[in-house]
DNA sequence: CTTGATGTTTAAGTCAACTTGAAGTCAACT
DNA sequence: AGTTGACTTCAAGTTGACTTAAACATCAAG
């Protein structure tokens, strides 16, 4: 078997897109293992690749780091992931990309009732609802289900 | 005329769903004004409710503090802001919402495509895909538009 | 006039996901 | 053997949007 490949960090930066110091970081939480060589230096094998390009994605999805691992250590140690391992903890994103449309949707939609108007009040304004229902004694005040947050300017590359 | 109403933190806290402390924040941002009392208390104009209403839509929408001062600047100073001056604001929303839900919604019919065959490959998948393309001569990587973020388990409250 | 809730300031802490810097080591080529 | 570029670790820095702590002041009620 010749599918030891040995990628070093550099090559696996170029291939994955990711920087070598979020690898080492990834490394040091436990999401992508690699071996050394005898001078301390990391050796990748090949399989790394699908596993970034999990984390890639399911960073895209807006997973945090935390749940990833919780998702990659989930997958099967006996063997090499399967595609249908790697589709079953797809799966349920779907859900998770469903909401978040919903919510930003809806968030339009509220907007588009409020250009009209400018209203923007506490208590009616669909963009803007917060906990205000305690002041006038209603009940449960309905947050907007997400935020979502602003990429800040590329931090990567 | 008695609409100087003089709210105190707390209530104007209350009423606004923001923390005490984010007010502050927010007044040394100068995106609220406050007056003083006599002994150095902040007394709030009922106005900032509309500002702070606001600034939580445009939060809720994604868009940084930063932006939002700007977005405030560009309100009149010598006059009571009216509707169409919110309204104003808020309509370039419309585009940035827009393009979050294109986003997301290409996003998740990648996804769709992806879960049959747990590819996750670097090069054919679209959730995936990095700046692979280096690796095989291919033009330009097309990432992702936007990276949408969790919200981190409710920041606030 | 005392008390207790509420307010003030400033500095420092938090969180996630990395990046940066410093100081030193390794691998490969000539 | 020497040089060069890639690599190592570890600690500390970054960003945004706040929160928390400490130490002290004010306000309103009784």
């Amino acid at each position: 078997m010749k599918s030891t490949d040995a990628l070093t960090v550099s090559e696996v930066a170029r291939r994955s897109g990711f920087a070598p110091s979020a690898l080492r970081f990834y490394e040091a939480q436990g999401l992508v293992a690699a071996s050394r060589t005898s001078g301390g230096q990391r050796r990748y094998q090949r399989n790394v690749l699908r596993r970034l390009a999990f984390i890639r994605a399911a960073r895209n999805i807006g997973l945090s780091l935390d749940e990833i691992a919780a998702a990659l250590a989930s997958l099967p140690q006996t063997r090499t992931p399967t595609r249908a391992d790697w589709a079953r903890l797809s799966r349920g994103w779907r859900g998770r990309l469903d909401d978040q449309i919903l919510a930003l949707t809806a968030l339009r939609d509220g907007l588009d009732s409020c250009i009209g108007c400018g209203c923007l009040s506490l208590r009616r304004c669909a963009l803007s609802n917060p906990a205000d229902v305690a002041a006038d004694g209603g009940p449960g005040a309905s947050y907007l289900p997400w935020r979502l947050r602003r990429p800040e300017a590329a931090p990567h590359r």
